[in-house]
DNA sequence: CGTGCCAGGTGCCCT
DNA sequence: AGGGCACTTGGCACG
């Protein structure tokens, strides 16, 4: 984990010590004023300015300012940085194929270049996704309803892959969608392509769509009563 | 654009100058080997490893790694930075309400602490946008289809704002939805929501929906014939 | 403040 | 490479 800083440095010194950390696989960070432009799939200008630059050697780049979770503009993985100095000042170029797009950043002043060797990262272990509350169902598949019999996951219609398909108390096929947070129309409308799309292919009469979720919208229960769907509330997150 | 860096700092200073700075306004990087813990929306937790954390005044917390767009944990700007010393640990925890969570950060190694004073920055400008599509259109109604006539932008149904609403060369009124980009099933099923929605409230007996979008996936075309609805190939970047 | 929707969304997995 | 979808999605604008 070495760190490398220069303060105030000149181009040269910033450059060389990007392109060499860079190389490296370490990250760099530049703090300076500097505008910003991007081109790819939209085209955007970002004034002269303080901000702090994240470059990464997977290509990633960052442009953050005082404020804000979102980068102000940014690159990500899979493209590469090209550092130029012309007319004396520090460009950075963040290009990336497929799509096309780049981010040009030039430094009008350069306060602080840093290098931080960082070593590899384990993943993140999280719990209370989508997927832990279908797990869930699978476990105890009455959570849906008294008598629910989960068939298969990931079934495939013309619309989509369904997230749990099975039959109720009656054989009644029924096609469950899980959302791990309280949803809005566009849920209610996933649920409904699903359904149709299964009248439409499993051969059989009626199919019957249960929505799954802590909590639904006014405008979405509205959606879901005129398709004829049914929503039972659940938590992803297990209560004790 | 003062920037304060102190090289392997022992907690204490570490403390101080993260403290006061982000009291002062300013964003503080911290780069060490540290664990992470999240809970709130979800749990999770993130091994000991060597990260580049970023604190800034409005409570913006991310936590980055050598690779990667997305921190690899964070928590949007509204909450607040809280700095302790446990057993001669750094603790940073970042919480906030609504929702109610927080990021747990214990450093077991401090390679480098800085802060930024960053002035306030200007917005981006951004061409390319949905609402640009949007602009054109209005503009120049006929890219849509012969004899079509806007009438109004964002027009409320019970499922939600039309993008333009309008009339075709007989008078039929029409939904107009607008996408920035290539379109797949979820955009077909918001136009069918509208166009549902419309039939039933506007009292007119048909409501035709026609879906922009510089182009469209097999699988939403199908649905689109399904609804029958229309699709016209537009590109929000005004091609010269 | 909740609801709804766009975003240069990003990332993951599957075909 | 493209399609389909979840995400601690984030962010904005509106009721």
């Amino acid at each position: 984990m070495g760190v490398t800083t220069r303060s105030r440095p000149d181009v040269h010194t910033a450059a060389e010590l990007i392109d060499e950390s860079l190389d490296a696989g370490h990250v760099c960070s530049i703090v300076g004023r500097c505008t910003v432009a991007y081109d790819g799939r939209t085209q955007s200008t970002l004034p002269a300015g303080e901000r702090l630059v994240v470059c990464k050697p997977d290509g990633t780049l960052l442009v953050h300012h005082a404020a804000g979770h979102k980068p102000v503009n940014w690159q990500p993985p899979g493209g590469t940085h090209d550092i130029t100095l012309i007319d004396g000042e520090l460009h950075l170029q963040s290009r990336r194929d497929a799509p096309d797009e780049r981010v040009e950043i030039r430094f009008t002043d350069l306060r602080q270049v840093s290098a931080y060797a960082l070593e590899e990262d384990h993943d993140r272990d999280v719990t209370g996704s989508e997927d832990d509350l279908r797990q869930r169902i699978l476990e105890q598949p009455t959570l849906v309803e008294e008598g629910f019999q989960p068939r298969m996951t990931e079934r495939e219609t013309s619309a989509g892959p369904v997230d749990i398909y099975g039959v109720d108390a009656n054989g009644t096929p029924v096609i469950v969608e899980c959302k791990r947070r309280r949803v809005g129309p566009d849920a209610v409308g996933q649920l409904a392509r699903y359904v149709a799309a299964a009248e439409r292919e499993y051969t059989t009469k009626t199919v019957r769509g249960i929505l799954i979720a802590p909590s639904i919208t006014d405008r979405a229960e509205r959606e879901l009563t005129q398709h004829e769907l049914k929503w039972v509330a659940l938590d992803p997150i297990h209560s004790v």
